[in-house]
DNA sequence: GCAAAAGTGTTGAAGGTACACCCATGT
DNA sequence: ACATGGGTGTACCTTCAACACTTTTGC
């Protein structure tokens, strides 16, 4: 029998980061505009320059966790939808050395929170992804990855509903769905699929806003939406 | 004027690994098999463990290119077709600590290739996907999700042209799809779509293999894929 | 009664699926 | 002549895009 032996081993230590590309949208219903959280950095490199919130992973922490935890930390945000979008590593993005970074992408709804940067981020705001400043590392390259990421999910389904009250308009649905993805909807091609998709029930009442009709109020069917994302995957071997 | 000062900033450093599922397919073409590459590992952990191949990415090395390396290294393959799949970085999922990998998933001819195991490798061997032995780590779900990728995006495009010969009939083309996805397809419906897509034109000659009509073959167009790609893309801001 | 947003159906095009027969060859 | 895989067309269905008028309300 061979004895176990206890073995060394030291491996190279590049660094790994989370960034996260948080967006919402905002601007009145018939001027909704895509906007992304930026936090300008209070530490070197990059010191004075907006970036991507993020960090430097911690010891046994998962992923996703480090982002949403880096998000509290530089920006007081709490609670948003996440979804990793890649991996980036390219030597010499980052000046400090080699650092691998995971960008996470998210949305959640801007008014809902009051921006309180901490750490190492001087200041927090949301810019319209229309009109950014130059950004730290690449971020401008993550964030082009994070946005075509996000257009691709919500070109298959709409899955705005973290920026939504609990109950909303089908005209708030589309008007959301359609800063996202830069273009306009026909309503009723909208209102079918929506439907046919059954992420959304009537919720009871209605919402009157100006001198005009009503609005239906709907509601999110989380467990709708679920089965629908469990009947996304491959069948296995 | 602040002075620019030196910073001296120490991060956690959790180890960092790709792990790459290599895919091939073989047997005869009326009956071929979805295979992937697996070594037997000659280190602990999990040693004597079949796994994925993979290992540390070096100071100052790209992702992808760590995974080149260490496909090369492990199992002396070279020239694959790459993807990145996802990162993973659970924590326990490695037992010597907090370990983040990032998967590639690819696709090679695996008759093109002798397996030249070294290294960390003490076999290396193609397994049918739906006979696995026991994997090492997570390397179960890892491949998982390269499995759920591949087909993704073979759904959308016969990308199997590196399994292929420079010059091949529709049938084998068809007959890998089938394999890899696991299901079969109509013969006609696949001929239009992939004439559709462009992405082959008619090569020179046929194939004669047995006592039957000779097959026209086709090439694989490389540029007609690439304009293909682009047009996938969304139209930035 | 008019302004303003809510709500609703139909048609045509494109793409996907299902299906059956003849063709060229070797034996 | 027959066995074997190569090669082709058509009908149906589903999905997506385009398009315009009526309804309900506040003023």
């Amino acid at each position: 029998m061979v004895k176990k032996q206890k073995y060394v081993y030291e491996w190279p230590r590049p660094g790994v980061t989370v960034d996260i590309a948080l967006f919402t949208v905002a601007g009145t219903l018939q001027h909704l505009r895509l906007q992304v959280l930026l936090i300008e950095r209070d530490e070197e490199p990059w010191r004075g320059m907006w970036a991507l919130p993020g960090g430097f992973v911690r010891e046994n922490e998962d992923l996703e966790g480090a982002a949403r935890r880096e998000l509290q930390e530089e920006t007081g945000i709490q609670g948003a939808w996440l979804e990793q979008v890649t991996a980036v590593g390219t030597p010499g993005r980052d000046t400090r050395g080699h650092i691998i970074t995971v960008v996470y992408m998210g949305l959640t709804a801007g008014d809902r929170h009051h921006l309180a940067p901490r750490g190492d981020a001087r200041a927090a705001r949301w810019f319209e992804v229309s009109a950014l400043p130059k950004l730290a590392f690449d971020h401008a390259l993550l964030l082009d990855h994070a946005v075509t990421h996000l257009r691709r999910r919500l070109d298959e389904a709409p899955i705005c509903f973290e920026l939504l009250p609990e109950r909303f308009t089908l005209s708030e649905l589309q008007a959301l769905t359609e800063a996202i993805l830069g273009r306009p909807l026909d309503r009723r091609n909208f209102r079918r699929k929506v439907a046919h998709l059954g992420f959304i029930s009537e919720a009871e009442g209605t919402r009157r806003e100006g001198r005009h009709r009503p609005a239906q109020l709907y509601r999110f069917v989380p467990q709708a939406f679920m089965e629908h994302a469990e009947r996304q995957k491959a069948v296995p071997f």
